[in-house]
DNA sequence: ATGCCTCAGCTCCTGAGA
């Protein structure tokens, strides 16, 4: 089973990638982030036609996740129970035996605002939601645009962003949250090329100097890390014309494919 | 340099992203 994550920075400017690049990469799922559209919007037929069932939480403008499958997900989840949120920014299901939860985790802006304090309640919501899935399915993957790095290895310059928002030691406090209840990330599990980044500024020509971070990940639960095969960001789309800013990330199970 | 890009929307500017 191949399970992928990309934030896609507007599905409604970015489908013709999207769609390029699951005719080249055939993923048996695929965590969509950012949609930036409402869910009378979405374009249903295209993943159809292009032999994808999709699962769907939208909203006007921002935020907005899906998940597209070669089996139909069941068990759909939107956003995190019990917690109140007016932003679309969670879907779960389950898909060939496997909770996937994709997310699309605040940005928190900077330190010390309102949204960071909105980042931190959101993360321990996250925390004791996804312990629960945990222990109903023991088979889990979260992935998604986490906005956290995990440490320096992630930060393309670590000295001049110390401290500053998806660096900070309360984010990767939260982070380790995660971690803490037998999540792993898939893409350290193996050897890496040096200076391995997911998302790169759009200015500055940041992603022709690689000036990124690594923000995109895939956790894998306990049960599965021992399947984890291969993890890899995909650079590749970010070179295309109008690019997200994000490169998708593939982790590759040794489960049979449903 | 609170900007440099990019996207959505009450669109010729603003808010937000990361």
């Amino acid at each position: 089973m191949d399970i992928a994550t990309w934030n896609i920075n507007s599905l409604t400017v970015r489908l013709p990638q999207v769609l390029d690049w699951l005719a080249a990469h055939p993923v048996d799922v695929l965590a969509l982030q950012e949609l930036k559209l409402t869910d009378d919007k979405f374009p249903t037929t295209a993943f159809t036609e292009a032999g994808y069932h999709a699962q769907w939480f939208g909203q006007k403008t921002y935020n907005g996740v899906a998940l597209i499958s070669r089996t139909p997900a069941t068990d759909v989840v939107k956003n995190i129970p019990g917690f109140t949120d007016d932003m679309s920014r969670v879907i779960g299901a389950t898909i060939g035996g496997v909770r996937v939860i994709c997310a699309y985790f605040p940005n928190g802006q900077e330190p010390g605002s309102d949204k960071f304090a909105y980042k931190m309640r959101w993360l321990d919501a996250l925390r004791e939601w996804v312990r629960g899935e945990l222990a109903r399915h023991p088979k889990l993957v979260l992935l998604g645009d986490y906005n956290i790095t995990f440490d320096d290895l992630d930060v393309w310059d670590p000295v001049a962003l110390a401290g500053t928002i998806h660096c900070t030691d309360e984010e990767r406090e939260k982070l380790g949250g995660l971690t803490g209840l037998g999540l792993t990330d898939a893409f350290r599990l193996f050897e890496q090329p040096e200076k391995s980044y997911s998302w790169w500024d759009y200015r500055e020509f940041a992603f022709r100097r690689n000036r990124g971070l690594r923000i995109d990940h895939i956790l894998v639960s306990e049960a599965l890390k021992p399947l984890v095969s291969a993890c890899v960001i995909d650079r590749a789309p970010r070179k295309n014309e109008r690019p997200s800013d994000h490169a998708p990330v593939v982790a590759t199970l040794d489960i049979p494919a449903p």
